[in-house]
RNA sequence: GCGAGCGUAGCUCAGUGGUAGAGCAGCGGUUUGUGGUACCGCUGGCCGUGGGUUCGAUCCCCAUCGCUCGCCCCA
């Protein structure tokens, strides 16, 4: 036998059924950026690898082994994208969006791929949708991106089983009298950290330090010096402001100061909405000031979310939360005979058109063979027609469930069928998709 | 990067140091213009790959590849 091939390591084939499912998160997601200005955005699978190691910084664990990189034909240095951010912020620089009317809201939907060894939450390529908002730095920004992750949470059903968390993280200047602080009190206490704590001290990992890995660190981060003692006065303002909007519109949230990311790019806000209960986290964004200048851009504020469609979608069905299927199969025509194939084709197209989801006319056409396929397709109902009924020109409607037949003239078959399933919604066949005749 | 488990028929799995079994699926029949249920029959496997131990390995040992699940990480 041939070799079987197989998607490879850390892929899935998205089969219809995710679809059912990812195609409800997709309109949901549609309708709240519209409502909110935002419009859609795509950019290439892959950049040069430098593109992503400027924005997300050189030495973390990201970008030394979770980089899916590659070289091409010419020896150039590509990586498939981790994640959006960074190629819309190089889009954005690339055709000078700081020219049109700020801020610039964009939105995506778009496969990523990470090196990652794969489990049952994580794989190579995986689809991510989030929002940025470019080219300004209100904290209204902020609370509206807050507001817009939980209102798409809240539409998938998931809202009872998230939290927000949020956090700032000052300014780099504020950072700068922060981190001293904070060498200066993990100084001697190095014993005291688990060794990769141990290994994010030495490399000046300040932030990470705060996100405690043991009791012992737990116990440490509770006694360190606080970035809120840090905070410029305008830093301090801006996360007050972001609190006060927040609280506006009623939307739940608790301050975690040990909340941080593990990216160069970040300024001052940082959020999440994870699962009730753990840290596995569903829609993550923040506030990245600094990052377009640093990609060679304006100098100009920026910030936004992601989440994981497949995470969400995983957490959907767990919940149980059911979508709306709506590509079942309503009619199979059977044709018994070779001629009355050729008659059942028109037939067939007819019922389609009026709005009918139907299948038939396929295979050999014994009677036997016939009601096999449509019971295997699960129609209510299945259309037979023989030589007989092509002399009279009529046709058998046969209830699938309870196998009773009646027999009707072909050209009733629309009003039959609407008597049965109900009428259908269903586009002006005179016309095309643009309403052209 | 670290750790655990599993690779036997299309699928789900059992099994034994002496070259393999069940259920489901598939195909055919009981039923030549009528599916589902039932009964009968048939097809189907280099026991992941390479090496070692052994008279002999699907089984024991080593390696390798693949899958699954954790951990780290999660932009």
């Amino acid at each position: 036998m041939a070799k079987h091939f197989k998607a490879p390591t850390g892929t899935v084939d998205f089969l219809p059924d995710y679809h059912d499912y990812f195609t409800f998160v997709k309109k949901v997601i549609r309708h709240r950026f519209r409502q909110s200005g935002f419009r859609r955005t795509s950019t290439p699978m892959f950049e040069e690898t430098e593109v992503f190691l400027r924005a997300l910084g050189e030495t973390n664990d990201i970008t030394a082994r979770e980089l899916y990189s590659f070289k091409d034909r010419q020896d150039r240095e590509y990586t498939l994208r981790p994640e959006i951010t960074t190629g819309i912020v190089r889009s954005f620089i690339e055709h000078e969006m700081q020219l049109e009317a700020l801020p610039k809201e964009l939105y995506y939907i778009e496969p990523c791929f990470r090196f990652e060894r794969p489990n049952s939450r994580t794989k190579r390529q995986f689809w991510q949708f989030g929002a940025e908002v470019l080219g300004e730095s209100d904290p209204s920004i902020d609370a509206q991106m807050m507001y817009l992750g939980h209102r798409i949470l809240k539409d998938l059903g998931l809202d009872d089983i998230c939290e927000l968390k949020i956090n700032t993280i000052g300014s780099p200047a504020d950072r700068k009298e922060f981190f001293e602080a904070l060498a200066n009190f993990y100084s001697g206490k190095e014993r005291t950290l688990t060794p990769e704590s141990q290994e994010k001290l030495a490399q000046k990992k300040y932030l990470e330090l705060l996100d405690p890995k043991s009791e012992d660190e737990e116990i440490l981060v509770q006694m360190a010096p606080k970035i809120t003692d840090f905070l410029s006065k305008d830093s301090r303002q801006f996360f007050d402001d972001v609190q006060e909007y927040l609280n506006s519109f009623g939307i739940k949230y608790t301050i975690d100061y040990s909340l941080v990311r593990p990216l160069d790019y970040y300024t001052n806000t940082v959020f999440e909405f994870h699962e009730v209960g753990n840290k596995n986290k569903v829609l993550v964004g923040g506030r990245y000031n600094g990052l377009i200048e640093k990609m060679g851009g304006p100098n100009l504020g920026g910030a936004g979310f992601a989440a994981g469609v497949d995470r969400i979608i995983s957490l959907m069905k767990t919940e149980g939360i059911e979508v709306p299927q709506k590509d079942e199969l309503q009619i199979f025509l059977a044709a018994t005979g070779p001629v009355a194939k050729k008659h059942a084709l028109p037939i067939l197209i007819k019922l389609r058109e009026h709005g009918y989801h139907a299948v038939g006319v396929l295979g050999r056409t014994s009677m036997q063979e016939q009601l096999e396929r449509a019971q295997r397709f699960n129609v209510p109902y299945t259309l037979l027609m023989g030589d007989l009924e092509v002399k009279k020109k009529q046709l058998i409607v046969r209830d699938m469930e309870t196998g009773k037949q009646v027999w009707i003239d072909q050209d009733k078959v629309l009003e039959h069928m609407d008597g049965l399933l109900g009428a259908q919604v269903n586009l002006d066949t005179t016309t095309d998709f643009l309403g052209h005749n």
